[in-house]
RNA sequence: GGGCCUAUAGCUCAGUUGGUUAGAGCGCACGCCUGAUAAGCGUGAGGUCGGAAGUUCAAAUCUUCCUAGGCCCA
C-alpha cells in the first residue's frame, strides 16, 4: 500500500506564488473602510503624532516619494500595532512657481491674454489633478491614512489661515520691507526667478579699474606715502560701478602691492603677473605683501564719486580670473548682497524697473542699462581711474521669454527678521531640545539656521498666498496691520487667495486706519505672493490643530535630509516665530534613492528606476520590503539586482508562512492547544527564539532602526525555521497520529508563530500579512490583522537551561551535518536518514547528551545516534555509518524492527503503532 | 570652493570602549532529497574592511590627506 496517505502532510489553498499584482488591488478593495476602523480600534489610546511634509503637487511620484511615504507608513502601523493612536493625515504643496510655470507653459502664447485670476484657476486645476494622481499612486503603495481628506495648502481655509499666521509675524514686527537683488528683465519689466534664466554666450566690456587708497590708508599697510596707492578691481558690468559700495578681498589669500606707473597696485598674489599684463605693465615688483584679513576696513575712495569704499572680507572670492579683489555692488549682485549684509552695506539701486537710471544719479541720470556702459567707462578714463578696457565674450543670463540679458537690480522684499524678537536665538535653542535622527542633523540645522540670512518671504508672481500689506497711496509708505490681514483672511474662508486680489482695498481696512507717515487714509494693495516655504511651514498650526486626533508637537517629522534646509527649518522658524517651541519633538532624516553605484538618478543617465515599474514588475510589497531591508539613513541604493534579491526573500518569508498555515490546517485551538510546560523542549524553544527577534526588533523599532527587522526576521526564517525547526518537526506533525499530544504540541507552536510573525511583518509586508491572516483557520470574515496589536510574546519565554541546552545541541548539529556531508560526498550515504551517527564524548558532555537521547536521532534527522563515553575536554568526535535495520516505507527512518508486523511488513514499529491510533 | 554625511565579500547588512585566523543571510558552485516540490536540505569558494600616510605592542575601528559618491549652499 501506499502509506503517503496515511501521512498528515500540509493542505493549503494560500498559493506559493503570491500573484502580487491581483493580490495588492484585491486587498485595497477590501481595505476602503479600514483606516476610520483602525483609528476606531485606538479611541483614547496614547496618541502618536506623525506629521506629513506634504509633496509638491507636481508630477508622477519618484522613487524619493515612494521611499518616503512607506517609511512614514511603517512607522505609522509600527506604532498602531504597539497600541498607539496614531493617525496619519498626509498633505500636499499646491502653490509655487513650479506650477505656474507649467501652466504657462501648457498655455504658450495665451498665457499673456489670460487675466491673473485666470491663471490661479489653471495652477489650482493643475495642483488638484496632480494630487489626485499622487494619491491614487500612494494608495496603491499600501499607504495608510486620511485619503479622503487631506490637508491642501490651496484649501481656501488653509490659505486664509496662513494669512492670520503671517499676521502673528505683523503683530509682532517680525515682518519688514527691505531691499534684495533679484533678477530682473528691464525690458519685460519683471522679477525672474532662477529657473526662468537662460544662460548664453554675451559680448561685455572687461575692464580694470582703480581704487585709491584713502588719506593716511597707505601708511596703515607700511606703503611709501609719497606714492598713490591702489586696489584694482575687475568687472564685466561697468554700468554698476555708481552702486558701487565696497571692495571685497578674500581673508586668507595673499596679496601683493606692486610697483606700477609711479604708483603702486594691490591684486591677489596668484593673480599679480597676470593682471599687470592686462593693464600694459612691464614687470611684477613686489613692494610688500599682506594677508587678504589685513586689508579689512582700509578705506579706498569711490572712482567717480565722492565717498568711500572699504575693503571687506569675504569668501565668495576666488582666484579663477580677475584681481582677486572683488567690486562690491549690494544692490546688483546675490554675492555682494550677502557679504553687504555682514557689513552694514547700504542696498543702493539707482536703476528703475524699465532699466534706466534714476534721474538724480550724477553723470549718468537717465541713461539705460547696460548700454550706459560706454558712458561709465568713459567717465573712469576722464577721472583717470581705468586701467584697461577690452570686450569679452561669456555666459551671461537672458530672459527666457524675450531672451535679451537681464540684470540683477534690488526691489523691495519682505523679509521675517531672524533678529527681531529674538528668533534666531530662540530657534537655536528650540534645535538643542529637539531629538535628531541621525545625530548630526541637529549640528546640520544648526549650523544653517545660524548662518542664514533674513527669511525673504516675497514672491513677484500669481500662483500663492497674498502679503496682505498696504501701500499707502499717498506716500507709499507701507502698512504693515495684523488686522488688515486678519480682515483679508475673513474673506479668504470662503474665497481663497483670489478675495485678497479681487475685492476693493475698503473691504480690509479697519475703522480709522490711517497711514502712519503721513496720516493719508488712501492705500493700495501688495500684489506680492508668500513663499511656499511659508505655506508648508505653517502647516503644523494648522494641520496638527484642526484634524481630530492630531496634536501639536508632533512627535515625529519625516523626510529627506534636503529638508534641513526646507521645512524642517521654515516650520520651525514659523513656530518659534508665533511664540512656541519646535513644533516637533524628533525628527527623522532618509538619505536618496541612487542607482547601483551610488550615483543619483537622473533621466539623462538613463538610470532612473520609477515605483511604477517596480510595481509592476514585482509588486508593491517588493518594494516595501526592500525598503525595510536598506539602512535609509544613508543613501539607499536600488538596482535590478538588489529588487531580484528582495523578491527573492519575499518568496522565502511567503513560503515560511504557506509552510505554517499548511500545517495547521486541521488546528482548532479550543480543542488542540498544548499547553506550554507539556510541549516538547524543541517547541518551546522555538518560541523563545520568537520572543527573542521580536523583542530585539521592537527595540530597534524604538532606534528608527527598522532595517533591524528585515535581516534578523529573515534570519528567523531561514536559519531557526526552515532549515532547522520545520525540519526537525515534519517527522511529528506527518507521521504521528493526528490528535496525538506530539503533533498537537508542534502545531501548537506553528499556530502561535504564525500568529505572531504575522503581526510582526504587518508594519512592512501589509498585504501579505492580511493575506495570511485571512488564511489562519480561526479568522473571522472580515477582521484585519492591521486592526491588532503585537503579540505578547512574553508568554513563549523560557528558562535560561533549557535554551543552554538547546543552543548546545544546535552546535552539535552543526558538526554533525558536516560529518555527513563528507560521507554523502563519498556516496555512502543519500539522505540524511541513511545515516546512524556516533559520538564519542567526555564524561561531562555525556551526562548532559544523555538527557537527549531520545531526541538526537530527530534533531540530526538520522535514523538512530549512538552516545559512547571516552574521550576528554570538549572534543566531541563525530562518526557515521549506515544506520541500522531497514528503512521503513512510512516514515523512512531505518529501524530493526521493520518487517516485525505481518500487516505492515515494511513498517517500523512506531509507525505501526501509530496507524493503529489512527 | 564651503558645511554635513557615506565607503566592510557579487547584493543587503553585523562588527561593543582599538585586542586572536573580519561575521551573517542571500546570490554563486557542487551535492542531496522528491512527503513545503516552479519547493526543501547540506557543504564549499568569495574580503590588502575605498586609497595613502601616521598614532599604537596592536587599527575595519583613532588622526591627517587623497579618491569616489550623496544632500545643502556658493
Amino acid at each position: 500500500m501506499d502509506y503517503k496517505d496515511t501521512l498528515n502532510l500540509p493542505e493549503t489553498s494560500f498559493p506559493m506564488k503570491a500573484g502580487l499584482n491581483k493580490l495588492e488591488p484585491r486587498l485595497l478593495d477590501e481595505w476602503k473602510g479600514l483606516y476610520a476602523e483602525i483609528r476606531k480600534s485606538r479611541d483614547g489610546a496614547p496618541k502618536y503624532v506623525l506629521h506629513d511634509g506634504p509633496p509638491y503637487a507636481n508630477g508622477d511620484i519618484h522613487m524619493g516619494h515612494a521611499m518616503n511615504k512607506i517609511l512614514k507608513d511603517m512607522i505609522v502601523k509600527i506604532k498602531t500595532m504597539q497600541g498607539f493612536d496614531a493617525p496619519y493625515v498626509p498633505g500636499w504643496d499646491c502653490h509655487g512657481l513650479p506650477i505656474e510655470l507649467q501652466v504657462d507653459k501648457k498655455l504658450g502664447k495665451k498665457k499673456n491674454e489670460i487675466t491673473k485670476k485666470e491663471k490661479r484657476q489653471l495652477c489650482r486645476d493643475y495642483a488638484r489633478e496632480f494630487v489626485d494622481k499622487q494619491r491614487d499612486s500612494f494608495i496603491r503603495l499600501g499607504i495608510f491614512g486620511e485619503w479622503d481628506n487631506p490637508y491642501l495648502t490651496m484649501n481656501y481655509r488653509y490659505e486664509a489661515d496662513t494669512v492670520r499666521e503671517l499676521a502673528k509675524f505683523m503683530d509682532n514686527g517680525s515682518l519688514y520691507q527691505g531691499l534684495k537683488p533679484v533678477h530682473w528683465c528691464t525690458s519685460c519689466q519683471t522679477a525672474l526667478a532662477e529657473a526662468e534664466v537662460d544662460y548664453e554666450d554675451h559680448k561685455s566690456p572687461s575692464i580694470y579699474v582703480k581704487f585709491t587708497l584713502g588719506l593716511g590708508e597707505a601708511e596703515k599697510l607700511g606703503l611709501p606715502p609719497d606714492k598713490e596707492s591702489s586696489v584694482i578691481i575687475w568687472t564685466t558690468t561697468p554700468w554698476t560701478i555708481p552702486a558701487n559700495r565696497a571692495v571685497c578681498v578674500h581673508p586668507g589669500f595673499e596679496y601683493s602691492a606692486i610697483e606700477y606707473d609711479g604708483g603702486i597696485v594691490i591684486v591677489a598674489l596668484e593673480l599679480a603677473e597676470s593682471v599687470i599684463k592686462a593693464i600694459g605693465g612691464e614687470e611684477v615688483v613686489e613692494v610688500k605683501r599682506f594677508k587678504g584679513e589685513q586689508l579689512e576696513n582700509i578705506r579706498t575712495k569711490h572712482p567717480l564719486y565722492d565717498r568711500v569704499s572699504p575693503v571687506i572680507l569675504g569668501l565668495h572670492v576666488t582666484l579663477e580670473q580677475g584681481t582677486g579683489v572683488v567690486h562690491t555692488a549690494p544692490g546688483h549682485g546675490a554675492d555682494d548682497y550677502n557679504v553687504g549684509l555682514k557689513y552694514g552695506l547700504e542696498v543702493f539701486n539707482p536703476v528703475l524697473s524699465n532699466g534706466k537710471y534714476v534721474d538724480d544719479l550724477e553723470f549718468f541720470g537717465g541713461l539705460k542699462v547696460p548700454a550706459a556702459n560706454s558712458e561709465v567707462i568713459e567717465k573712469l578714463t576722464e577721472f583717470g581711474r581705468l586701467l584697461s578696457s577690452k570686450t569679452v565674450t561669456h555666459s551671461y543670463p537672458h530672459c527666457w521669454r524675450c531672451k535679451k540679458p537681464i540684470i540683477f537690480r534690488a526691489t523691495a522684499q519682505w523679509f521675517i527678521s531672524m533678529k527681531k524678537n529674538d528668533l534666531r536665538e530662540n530657534a537655536l535653542k528650540s534645535i538643542k531640545k529637539v531629538e535628531w535622527v541621525p545625530s548630526w542633523g541637529r549640528e546640520r540645522i544648526h549650523g544653517m539656521v545660524e548662518n542664514r540670512p533674513d527669511w525673504c518671504v516675497s514672491r513677484q508672481r500669481s500662483w500663492g498666498v497674498p502679503i496682505t500689506t498696504l501701500f499707502c497711496k499717498k506716500c507709499e509708505a507701507p502698512l504693515i496691520s495684523g488686522d488688515v490681514a486678519r480682515k483679508a483672511a475673513d474673506k479668504m474662508d470662503k474665497l481663497g487667495a483670489d478675495a485678497w486680489f479681487d475685492l476693493d482695498v475698503a473691504d480690509f481696512l479697519p475703522d480709522g486706519i490711517k497711514c502712519g507717515e503721513c496720516g493719508s487714509a488712501e492705500f493700495e494693495k501688495e500684489n506680492d505672493i508668500l513663499d511656499v516655504w511659508f505655506d508648508s511651514g505653517v502647516s503644523h498650526e494648522l494641520v496638527l490643530n484642526s484634524y481630530s486626533g492630531l496634536a501639536s508637537p508632533a512627535d515625529l517629522y519625516l523626510e529627506g535630509s534636503d529638508q534641513h534646509r526646507g521645512w524642517f527649518q521654515s516650520s520651525l522658524l514659523e513656530s518659534v516665530g508665533t511664540g512656541k517651541g519646535a513644533p516637533y519633538k524628533a525628527v527623522l532624516t532618509h538619505g536618496y534613492a541612487v542607482d547601483k553605484d551610488g550615483k543619483k538618478m537622473s533621466k539623462s543617465v538613463g538610470n532612473v528606476i520609477s515605483p511604477k515599474k517596480v510595481i509592476d514588475r514585482y509588486g508593491a510589497e517588493v518594494l516595501r520590503l526592500w525598503i525595510s531591508s536598506e539602512n535609509y539613513q544613508e543613501e539607499v541604493r536600488i538596482s535590478e539586482e538588489i529588487l531580484k534579491r528582495i523578491s527573492e526573500a519575499y518568496r522565502k518569508i511567503r513560503n515560511t508562512f504557506r509552510f505554517m498555515i499548511g500545517n495547521i490546517y486541521d488546528f482548532d485551538e479550543k480543542t488542540d492547544r498544548v499547553p506550554f510546560e507539556e510541549m516538547e523542549e524543541i517547541d518551546r524553544f522555538i518560541l523563545d527564539r520568537a520572543h527573542a527577534l521580536q523583542d530585539k526588533v521592537l527595540r530597534a523599532f524604538d532606534r528608527y532602526e527598522y532595517h533591524y527587522f528585515y535581516h534578523s526576521f529573515y534570519s528567523f526564517c531561514v536559519v531557526d525555521l526552515s532549515s532547522f525547526y520545520f525540519d526537525i518537526i515534519k517527522d511529528r506533525i506527518y507521521t504521528y497520529p493526528k490528535k496525538s499530544k506530539g503533533r498537537r504540541a508542534a502545531q501548537t507552536a506553528l499556530y502561535d508563530l504564525c500568529r505572531q510573525m504575522v503581526r510582526l511583518i504587518s508594519p512592512v509586508l501589509s498585504f501579505t500579512a492580511e493575506e495570511i491572516w485571512q488564511n489562519i483557520p480561526d479568522y473571522r470574515q472580515g477582521s484585519s490583522v492591521h486592526t491588532e496589536q503585537f503579540a505578547d510574546s512574553s508568554s513563549f519565554k523560557t528558562d535560561d537551561a533549557l535554551r543552554d541546552a538547546w543552543e548546545y545541541l544546535w552546535d552539535i548539529r552543526k558538526d554533525v551535518l558536516k560529518l555527513l556531508e563528507d560521507k554523502r560526498r563519498d556516496k555512502e550515504i543519500g539522505h540524511s536518514l541513511d545515516a546512524k551517527v556516533f559520538l564519542e564524548v567526555s564524561e561531562s558532555d555525556f551526562g548532559k547528551l544523555e538527557l537527549y537521547k531520545k531526541e538526537l536521532p530527530f534533531i540530526f534527522i538520522v535514523s538512530q545516534v549512538e552516545l559512547i563515553k571516552g574521550g576528554s575536554g570538549d572534543e566531541i568526535k563525530i562518526s557515521v555509518a549506515k544506520a541500522d535495520g531497514q528503512k521503513c516505507e512510512r516514515c523512512w527512518n531505518y529501524n530493526t524492527d521493520v518487517g516485525e508486523n505481518s500487516e505492515h511488513p515494511n513498517v517500523c514499529g512506531r509507525c505501526v503503532s501509530h496507524l493503529a491510533q489512527g
